[in-house]
RNA sequence: GCCCGGGUGGCGAAACGGCAGACGCAGGGGUCUUAAAAACCCCAGUCCGCAAGGGCGUGCGGGUUCGAGUCCCGCCCCGGGCACCA
């Protein structure tokens, strides 16, 4: 045996030891707890906050949370005063329905759901501030949700009108549009009906335009943009008035194609529109109501969706301001009421619809735009949509004209005879806020014979939701708290008579749309948000999450923040200053669900790997802002990577000479992790660790310390416990995290020789080693000097391709 | 129908217009071990060939270029979103 000092048993990494050590260590100290009162450099991180589910935290939540928490913990080491706050959207249809089917009441149930939640993040590891964590189910949260629904209100942004909604008159309740399955209810199978109600809505439509622009400036992911874009519909046409004969009415149509007027042979109004009862005949009264009826008993869901026509003639006839002539008027429910005017020319010459419906009815199709080269009176076997090459026919004055120009041409001539004008019209529609239901914050309000609606005023808030033991809804279309006479009856705040509370709950999406808002200020009990902290850490400098939110959640909180930034609460108009979507995680390449039964618990993968090989895993997947497959025999090359770095760690000398290719490596590595971290791109950076840690450690070789010290760096946004570990074993003291980010030295960069690839006619025949500075002349006697090369090589090249350090191409 | 993504080894995936397949999984061979595991080292797109070497290769068909996974045109397939929006 040998005669030297028998060395300590060595540590092996043992992260069920380790993890919960540091992150005693992590509590003990503060050290996830941001300066919250005097950032130096503020970095506010922000993730979607979770729903949650009694299922408990699921993979997709880790995957979100996982890569803000990199790019947080990547911002701390760069210096940055970094704020990552946490916490839930609690509220909802979701737990509601949840609540009913296993027959437990939401108050008892999510406070238990989110304390195993908590559990399981605080497990992961995350470097959240879990001192501001809110929960919007509770009243010092929704007290101030109520709030901003009154600031709306106050602005006269918030409303109440009738409007059309789904209704299951099995489950006594109102549906989504996503609830509908042709159109039945997606829980019992019910046929599903429209019901009116009256309804409270915010204005979000007269902020279409600055919505649509201010995307222009953000540093959003396209998608997400292009998402919102599409949304907002923005789109340019006019509005056009038909005189109604024998009537004084006359009907607004909206269009984007003005300069097809001479073709509009009939009108078609939505079966709701209000002039419909005005000017129908009484020849016709009765089928227009019966198609009237017909239409209120269909769902919204197979309203739109159905492409087949239907429709009833109302027996009016109004006047085509171009033509003169006299075109029917229906009604059918291809034309939506709650989009433009809810009434429309109809052109089945250059519409399919149109053209369908005309089909259908024995209507006259009209052409009035040919192609390049085709005959005026060409027939139509289909209606002609194009609009690019076309120009008009059969248009009076505007014949030849293209259909780009025609279409201001034609505006102008109806403006001026007071027939028209130019619009833009906007796809985005008020977002109705009423909920009919029970688990969300009452919209505080009070109805008062005398004094009519009356907010509840500021000093009353919370309106608190009472406990109700039965909150099932039933078939009055009205929220179960109506049924709370006790706190249904409520004196009048301003005149103090008997008056009445609004019943309806707000829309979760109001939860979520300022709750941002709330985290630096989520203990303060005087006010939503705090003037100081709101100045110190908003607007959100990053934020992470699902495309699924790319329309509702994130505009909606856009539309808040300006409303809020209006009335004087707010610095700023735009919450996000960047916002990037990640991908979404498969599981051997078929998306995860109940029913397939291939849903990961991440508490299974964190007992056995760590949670650090967990997290890392799922971030080496695949491109973070593209998603994953999640193979389970994967994870063990990851675990490995650990393992490895552990060992490198603990096997490190402080003595020695380095070796400049360990050197060289190390700073290319900095590098690219520096840079991969930044753009999301942790895949390729953790693919380069492991690189350098395979040079590091090439024949088992013992690394040096300062080889060391900065890989411990590197991996710490990404195996956060592992990292604090390995900074303790270097005799470190104090957080990794506050150790900052390791430099690069830019000439380590450059190598002495490079490799030459010479190439004869685009195809690789050799490689050359030459001095990293070899001029061209140089390298081709080289090349030529190979017999490799040679061989391929007849004569001189007819052209030589340098391309200094990589490639060498002769043309022979 | 429209709008995005994406199609690359056995698999997950890399690749400023310049060596396709980095990194990892699975696989094969080896070192160590009585043995196995672990660890470490090496091999590994595919076809022909004992080898040296060569041919062919990034969904399909064209094009631009000295050179194309990457750019352009036309298709096919998969995933996601929107969808009677006038």
């Amino acid at each position: 045996m040998s005669d030297t000092p028998s060395a300590p048993v060595p540590a092996p990494y043992d992260p069920a030891t380790l993890e919960p050590r540091i992150q005693r260590q992590w509590a003990e100290q503060g050290t996830n707890q941001a300066r919250l009162d005097d950032p130096a450099r503020k970095f506010y991180a922000l993730m979607m906050f979770p729903y949650p589910s009694a299922e408990g935290l699921h993979v997709g939540n880790l995957f979100a949370f996982t890569g803000s928490d990199i790019s947080a913990r990547y911002h701390r080491l760069l210096g940055y005063d970094v704020f990552q706050p946490l916490g839930y959207d609690a509220f909802g249809i979701h737990s509601e329905n949840y609540a009913l089917k296993v027959g437990a009441h939401p108050m008892e149930l999510t406070p238990r759901n989110v304390a195993n939640f908590q559990r399981q993040l605080e497990r992961a590891g995350l470097m959240v501030d879990w001192r501001q964590k809110v929960d919007t189910s509770r009243p010092d949260y929704y007290r101030w949700t109520q709030w901003v629904f009154l600031r709306l209100l106050e602005r006269g942004l918030a409303y109440k009108k009738q409007a059309a909604v789904n209704w299951c008159p099995s489950c006594k309740t109102v549906l989504a549009n996503e609830q509908v399955e042709d159109g039945a209810c997606e829980r019992c199978g019910a046929a599903v009906a429209q019901r009116e109600l009256e309804q409270w809505f915010f204005r979000i439509s007269a902020y279409a335009e600055r919505l649509l622009a201010n995307l222009d400036w953000l540093d959003w992911s396209a998608i997400t943009k292009q998402a919102q874009r599409n949304w907002i519909g923005r789109s340019e046409g006019a509005q056009l008035e038909f005189a109604v004969a024998g009537h004084d009415a006359r009907v607004t149509v909206f269009t984007t194609r003005p300069d097809t007027i001479f073709g509009a042979t009939y009108l078609v109004l939505a079966p709701e529109h209000p002039l419909v009862g005005a000017i129908t005949t009484a020849a016709q009264r009765a089928a227009v109501e019966a198609y009237q009826a017909r239409t209120r008993q269909q769902d919204l869901v197979t309203r739109k969706t159905t492409r087949e026509k239907t429709g009833a003639f109302t027996g009016a006839y109004a006047t085509n301001p171009a033509t003169g002539a006299p075109i029917p008027v229906w009604i059918a429910d291809y034309v939506l009421m709650e989009y433009g005017t809810g009434a429309i020319m109809a052109v089945p010459g250059h519409d399919a619809r149109d053209f369908d419906f005309a089909q259908a009815f024995g209507l006259p199709v009209a052409r009035v735009v040919a192609a390049p080269g085709e005959a005026p009176d060409a027939p139509l076997a289909e209606a002609f949509e194009d609009d690019a090459g076309g120009r008009l026919v059969n248009s009076g004055p505007f014949d030849g004209l293209p259909v780009a120009e025609a279409k201001g041409a034609v505006t102008a001539w109806l403006a001026e005879r007071g027939a028209g004008r130019a619009v833009v019209n906007y796809r985005l529609h008020d977002w109705c806020i009423s909920r009919q239901r029970y688990w969300g914050p009452p919209i505080p309000v009070v109805y008062c014979d005398g004094c009519g609606t009356v907010p509840v005023p500021e000093a009353q808030l919370p309106v608190a939701l009472p406990f109700l033991a039965d909150f099932k809804p039933d078939d009055s279309g009205v929220s179960p708290l109506a049924r709370d006479a006790a706190w249904f009856r409520v004196p009048c705040p301003r005149c103090g008579a008997e008056a009445r509370r609004e019943t309806d709950v707000s829309d979760t999406f109001l939860d979520s749309a300022w709750y941002f808002l709330r985290y630096p200020s989520a203990t303060d009990a005087g006010a939503p948000f705090d003037g100081a902290r709101t100045r110190a850490w908003l607007p959100v400098d990053s934020y992470i999450g699902g495309n699924e939110h790319a329309v509702l959640h994130l505009l909606y909180s856009r539309f808040i923040t300006m409303v809020l930034h209006d009335m004087g609460h707010l610095a700023f108009e735009e919450p996000f200053t960047r916002f990037r979507a990640h991908g979404m995680i498969i599981r051997e390449g078929a998306k995860m669900s109940k029913s397939k039964g291939n849903v990961i618990n991440p508490d299974q993968y964190m007992d056995q790997w760590g949670v650090d090989a967990f997290r890392m895993y799922l971030m080496f997947l695949g491109p973070y802002e593209e998603g994953g497959d999640f193979r389970d025999q994967g994870i063990s090359g990851v675990r490995r990577f650990l393992d490895r770095v552990w060992a490198s760690v603990r096997d490190a000398t402080a003595e020695g000479a380095a070796d400049p290719a360990v050197a060289r490596k190390l700073h290319r590595t900095i590098k690219k992790v520096g840079e991969d971290t930044a753009t999301l791109g942790y895949n390729t950076a953790i693919a380069a660790m492991m690189e350098y840690v395979n040079v590091l450690r090439r024949g088992e070789r013992a690394p040096h310390r300062h080889e060391v010290r900065p890989l411990v760096q590197l991996v710490a946004p990404y195996a956060p416990h592992l990292a604090e570990g390995c900074w303790a074993l270097l005799g470190e003291t104090g957080s990794v995290f506050d150790a900052g980010w390791p430099a690069f030295d830019p000439a380590q960069l450059v190598d002495d020789e490079v490799e030459l690839v010479v190439q004869v006619n685009g195809k690789v025949r050799g490689k050359l080693r030459v001095p990293a500075g070899v001029a061209e002349g140089e390298a081709l006697a080289l090349a030529l000097a190979d017999p490799g090369v040679a061989r391929f090589v007849d004569g001189a090249p007819k052209k030589v391709i340098f391309v200094p350090r990589r490639l060498l191409n002769l043309v022979v």
